[in-house]
DNA sequence: CCATTAAGTTTTGTTTTGGAACTTATGGCA
DNA sequence: TGCCATAAGTTCCAAAACAAAACTTAATGG
């Protein structure tokens, strides 16, 4: 089965993931929510390739969950911004990071 | 930047993603909340692959998130029942479920 | 007029995934 | 005894996704 197709899936969590369901989506949420919203921002922060994150923010804004906006008109330059959507995702990345803090110590030396 | 890099992540969120980050793990989590237990029964529900889910079976047990566990010895057979540190993580899915229940309501007719 | 910034896009090669068939060990049953 | 079923994986190959790095476009500042 492919990711696609869990979008009408019976269950609520399985639909969710089909939106946010990997890795890469849901730092730039985290990012979001620690107040970026420039692409070199979330490229720069996260370690994500160029081409991935072109790819899903375009996803989360079709999905509603930012919304791309102009911020310069010469030469044109657009940022993302959380929707009401959005935030309200914000409460299972806080759990994420209290799961981590317990239960995922930092092994070697933290990299950026 | 690797997926298996984010382990060492200054942010706890991005050690957390690196375990429980895609979408197939966290359908497990999903099924052993509900009860599940059994390779067949992961599955049948999920509609992930056989070769999938026992990768990710086997990377959820040496993070300590599930236990393997022989239910039967003639033939041996083993399933995967959650941690405590597993357990922990239950939030972040109910969280995903509400907000899968109020913002992606099934489009075509659902399916298994 | 040349370097820089910012938001992407393109290209190429590697890795991961999907799908389906196969394996192993045992138990039930005719 | 022989044979089918069950359960937990493993193996194989083609298709899709990904990583890394270079390139594009449009404007700005020195």
């Amino acid at each position: 089965m492919k990711w696609s197709e869990l979008s009408d899936n019976w269950c609520p969590v399985a639909r969710t993931l089909s939106v946010v369901g990997d890795r890469w989506t849901l730092l730039i949420l985290r990012d979001c929510y620690l107040g970026k919203s420039k692409f070199e921002e979330f490229a720069e922060s996260s370690g994500m390739t160029r081409h991935i994150l072109a790819e899903r923010l375009k996803r989360l804004v079709e999905e509603g969950i930012l919304e791309r906006r102009l911020y310069s008109s010469a030469p044109k330059r657009y940022d993302y911004v959380l929707t009401e959507k959005g935030e309200e995702l914000r409460p299972a990345l806080r759990i994420m990071k209290d799961w981590g803090r317990k239960h995922m110590p930092v092994r070697r030396e933290a990299k950026a």
